[in-house]
DNA sequence: CAAACGTGCCGATGAACATCCGCGCTCCTT
DNA sequence: AAGGAGCGCGGATGTTCATCGGCACGTTTG
């Protein structure tokens, strides 16, 4: 499973380094390329099973017009992104959608990855301060 | 599965060239040629198999006057477009329902494609603006 | 017969991509 | 503390190939 936060930069010609932890979680447990859709606030990064399995489970829910344009937005926005040299290359439209200038945080999900630009990374993670924090995980027995 | 975004035009003959990704795609998961029906504010481009099979669907449930009015209208307004030389030829009756000029936009939806006015299309993804697809992708977890 | 339409073929071009390379940092080992 | 290995970073380069548009031929239509 992914796990971890790691801090990396995108070059100029749009490419990540994917970190060597992730890259052995995808190898042995899961199976290139990656599907980097968009996500919140960020770009998600799925193998190819698991992010069909997503999409098409809320596919499946009760139709609503708010969810045909999930559906559309997620789909259109997706990418196959191979793993060239260890490195994936980020279209640029999702690049612009997450805001990505040059430095990145990579977050493991369990079952996907997210790729933050750094920047909104940081305002995300101080919108919850380390009280409210230490609430819910009480609250939730972690 | 379909996946991505691609910006094509279509010649004075009214042919577009189908993106390398969806015509692999096409070829390697299902099979040409492609149906091409009316859809929403669309053109939507199913394998002559996934097609029927949704049509049949809808056929097989409960009967009411709407949904033969739709099914009607849409087997009326499929069109059979073979792939020749990796282009379709997309009829006028229906590249006018689209309101298609010469910027097309074409949509990967998973088991479909589906091909814009790349004017409308743009007018459509306005529609939604990114905070709000933000709080949809959250409340789905994806 | 004329005009419109569909189709095959081909060429140019320009952008996207793959591959290869070397550097330097950091972290671990010894 | 010194050495080494792995990893992240950036650049350069060349080549492929996808897209676009034109042209010419055949066929159908009116």
């Amino acid at each position: 499973m992914f796990i971890g936060t790691f801090d990396l930069s995108m070059d100029p010609k749009n490419r990540i380094h994917l970190p060597a932890k992730v890259r052995d979680v995808l190898h042995s447990v899961y199976e290139p390329p990656l599907i980097v859709t968009v996500s919140d606030r960020c770009l998600a990064g799925y193998a190819a099973r698991q992010w069909l399995e997503k999409y098409e489970k809320i596919e499946s829910e009760p139709y609503t017009p708010e969810k045909g344009d999930l559906l559309r937005a997620i789909s259109a926005n997706a990418e196959e992104c191979p793993l060239k040299n260890g490195r994936i290359l980020i279209p640029t439209r999702l690049k612009e959608y997450a805001q990505i200038k040059r430095d990145v945080v990579i977050v493991g999900r369990v079952k996907k990855i997210e790729i933050w630009s750094a920047e909104r990374y940081r305002e995300a993670v101080a919108s919850t301060p380390p009280s409210e924090l230490s609430e819910r995980i009480r609250e939730y027995g972690f």
